[in-house]
DNA sequence: GTCTATAAAGCGATAGAC
DNA sequence: GTCTATCGCTTTATAGAC
């Protein structure tokens, strides 16, 4: 737990947003949650948006983390196609530190309309998730045109944050949710084998 | 402007959520916005829970306005496919009504996360939505599963908010945004095609 | 590095006059 | 219905001792 001071605030501050929001997020609760005093925080971090910064970076690390980074190049029993899968509805889990993830994430992403300095980081860890999964897509199709992967890839991530949030706010049910993930694969690499077709 | 003092307070929040986002909004602001006081504000609404509760639905109508209601069934020149598009891309605009519903609805989407009551508003507003989709999609594959319809329409809805999201926080271009919609339907309506097929 | 105490400001909400 | 004035709480952020 103690790595560092710091990233015992990180993982407090993480856990207070997914609990109360960006919105809701008091430096007292995350000082209170790291188990230390608020002026404690105001020590390691210069200030609210601060740990807001930072706390991106963090939930991005981890997200790369329990994804098992690229995907496709983790279990070597997996086809492309089955890693393309299990990567992506490995968001979709009722684990907590998942759900916190999913939850802080979209939090983060809905405040950064507003914040242009928290869009510049976003834009940094979104870049990583596109380019991982243009490459996923790249190797269940390797002939089909680039330029259709990356449609696709930014298409799946926009279709997974889309239906992350309806599960979060109990729109969708669990498995419901990750049915539709399943089929939007399916539709997604039907559409690029026809590219790849017409490439040819 | 002056239909009702109610109303243009509730205009006056729509812009303010555009501006600061839920989290940002002042009570104060949205006085000062609609040219009053903020002990006015009070008179006419409870608390500032049930500004957002109302604003929601006052976004809600209006998107109901300038989506022209069912797609398919405005304009008569167009066929269903092209209705169907053309509803969608309709939440892609600069023109800033657009923008400020767009921007509204993904606050409020994403405060829903953390709010129940706020949930139970948009349930609704959803459910109206993915009836009308799945009618458009029906307009446009009669004999296609129902089942298979709801499927692509909530993935439709679901990659529009993604995409929403991403445009407004300056992520993706509109020009981009609106092609990867397109490309969506595209998808959608293809692999409902597949669907029908085989249900034949 | 870490705490207690507190300044400073912000903001929701209401009282009461007109 | 509408305003001015203000209360009272919450929250950010810092000062200063250890």
């Amino acid at each position: 737990m103690g790595a560092d001071r710091r990233t015992d605030i990180l993982r407090a501050a993480a856990r207070v947003i997914a609990r109360r929001g960006v919105r809701g997020l008091r430096v007292s609760e995350v000082a209170a949650e790291a188990g230390i005093s608020t002026a404690l925080v105001y020590y390691h971090f210069k200030d609210r948006a601060g740990i807001l910064h930072r706390t991106l970076e963090f939930i991005s690390d981890r997200a790369e983390r329990y994804t098992g980074g690229h995907p496709g190049q983790g279990s070597r029993e997996d086809n492309p196609r089955q890693a393309l899968e299990r990567s992506l509805l490995l968001e979709f889990q009722d684990r907590p530190e998942v759900r916190e993830n999913s939850t802080a994430w979209g939090e983060l992403q809905a405040t950064a309309v507003f914040d242009p300095e928290l869009r510049e980081a976003l834009a940094g860890a979104r870049l990583i998730w596109l380019r991982r999964l243009t490459d996923a897509l790249g190797r269940i199709h390797p002939a089909s045109p680039a330029s259709a992967r990356t449609l696709g890839a930014e298409r799946l991530t926009a279709t997974l944050e889309g239906l992350s949030t309806r599960w979060l706010s109990g729109l969708l049910r669990l498995e419901h949710a990750r049915e539709l993930m399943r089929e939007a694969i399916a539709v997604e690499v039907a559409q690029l084998e026809r590219r790849t077709a017409v490439a040819l």
